[in-house]
DNA sequence: AATGAATGAGGGTTCATTCAT
DNA sequence: TATGAATGAACCCTCATTCAT
């Protein structure tokens, strides 16, 4: 029956809303499973029949949160209508950076913890709900593209480091300068990063 | 008086080196004081007469040893008798890299922990051994160079902070690649930033 | 209604089996009404249905174990053709040690949990299936024999519980020595025991 | 200073006398660690101190009580100033029989946790503060005696079970008979054991 | 200055039991 | 009859911090 199922859902998805506000507020380490569980309205031990531990609430937190991010990002490039590489990257990393911006304890959260080895697994092996994959579609992007690229992993690789260390320190601590003030030095940068791995 | 002065000095630093060795073999998290004090061969209530807790320590130490790795990186390159500011940042860089690569529990408890605010403070505050400043040598290479820069400290951000994230996922996990296979694209990626960056 | 009572007997069986597989692999407390509920593949709540807890599982498990081991030791010496007392007691005796020391699991369960009472109990109440009944045929032995005892209670007793308490120590731990090193003596002084209990 | 060192042991003594008595009084399993600081009035961090587990703390107190007990019946035989080897391991036997049965909660507690191998090395090992040796003693009687056996340890073994399983039914459920019954069959199978192992 | 015994709140985790389905 | 999601009390244990010595 569909119900129980619901409820189940719904259990699960009170427990991670509730992880996600109480790591991102008080921090990782500082969040008990108690923490989550009095604010997610649930019994102590009906976490542990949905998670191993706090740890594994996180990663499928990222997994999720860093999903929803690169989507929303890439549809709003969609509808920008570019056909440049340079702009369509320029255009998602503003994007990115906007978000981030807008929402500073999504970009604590996700710039302390994104490696690179989960965001490849973010982008190759897509949740089942959505058919959203990034790094296909950047390399589709690049066939389009006149750009021809020695190693796109690579590329993409440094420019997302670039961006999403850059953004804990601009955006976060104002260091060394307002995002505002860094932008322009950092699309400056980026573009001459892709133009200094072309061919 | 000298002797009191030593013994102080010598419990500090056995609680410094205790707390860095476990800090870097077991993580931050998972050492307790107690860890510290037993293998510094100290008492409990000892580490209180020198920290305050284990972030005390922790932040000491970050400066300490990010003091010690610049320094370093930066008397090689002076040994090198470099002219050009572009080729004496790529050597720069190159050192720092292979300290890292040499030392990976160094590069995962610097990485994880400097922030830009925590690496100006070890520049504008050095310790009173160290009559290192780095930032002063770099402005001050920048002043003998032709090369001119729109900000030199964002520049200078903006190339440690893809340094150290990219090292991050090369030499600990060798996502995307390996880091020597890695350093020609970075060296290329620091090279065009500087040229960008130019006025 | 033979279906269902079949399907009702099936699982009643399937939790005794694992309940018994894992009371002598994982011990007694250890193991849980999970553990048990999750190898017999079946319901929570179902185990529930057909016992109390974990201890009404064990002493029904003791009384059934018992009577197959004792109704072993007592076939083997019937087909043995023995007409003395003592012999066929020092055959049974020596029966019951052999299934102990190829079986340590079993010995491990029965031997700390075999009380007295709980002997009698199988002893005076047979389980429906086995119509064996080991005091009745040691008395009517008793009859059969000249030998007379003063309390044949008492001696049944006392060399039941030197057999268990020795084998205990003796094959899961070799102390004070082996099994096969304790026989001799064990079997002298349970013909000691026999003629000194005489009338 | 005495002053620190005496109230580590007033600590230590009261953590063991709780455990014993709520071991002896609720069972071993059933005692929490909160039960026995609570009845120590102590706090809980402090049982830690002084202890690894509840179950180190049970092995220390049956090494500590089955001392105690062998040392008071071997200074009554001393007392009673026997000659005769089987006389006095009959004398020595009563009086355990006669502690166990003034005190049933020490019976339950060291006949279901007293293994040969705990027994010796009660024996082997003395406390420092003990000079008390039984085995040494044991053995000395069989020197001065006449009476020589095949294989000391283990007809003290047989006998040592013998005795405590029998008074754990007898004592603690008149299973069979009640003890006061069952003595004058036990010292008659004691005897025979000696007798039957006799060179 | 230095000690380390003592604290006790709070951590993660388990699990027997219930009950709506 | 059978299920298994949900419960929440209770468990063991850790550890930062204090303070009398």
């Amino acid at each position: 029956m569909g119900k129980i199922a619901d409820k189940k859902k719904q259990k699960k998805e009170a427990l991670l809303n509730s992880s996600f506000d109480l790591f991102t507020t008080k921090g990782f380490q500082k969040t008990s499973i108690s923490d989550i569980v009095e604010k997610a309205k649930v019994a102590k031990g009906t976490f542990y029949l949905y998670f191993k531990d706090k740890y594994d609430v996180r990663n499928k937190l990222i997994y999720y949160k860093a999903n929803i991010l690169l989507d929303k990002a890439y549809k709003q490039s969609l509808e920008a209508g570019l056909t440049d590489l340079t702009d369509t990257i320029i255009f998602i990393a503003d994007s990115i950076i906007d978000q981030f911006t807008q929402n500073t304890l999504l970009l604590k959260f996700i710039a302390k913890n994104l490696s690179w080895g989960v965001f490849k697994n973010v982008i190759i092996y897509p949740s089942e709900k959505s058919e959203f994959d990034f790094y296909e579609k950047y390399l589709s992007l690049l066939d389009k593209s006149s750009t021809k690229l020695k190693n796109p992993e690579v590329t993409l690789f440094m420019i997302i480091e670039l961006i999403s260390s850059c953004c804990y320190n601009s955006i976060l601590f104002n260091q060394p300068v307002s995002i505002e003030k860094l932008k322009p030095y950092l699309y400056d940068t980026i573009k001459s990063i892709i133009s200094s791995q072309q061919l």
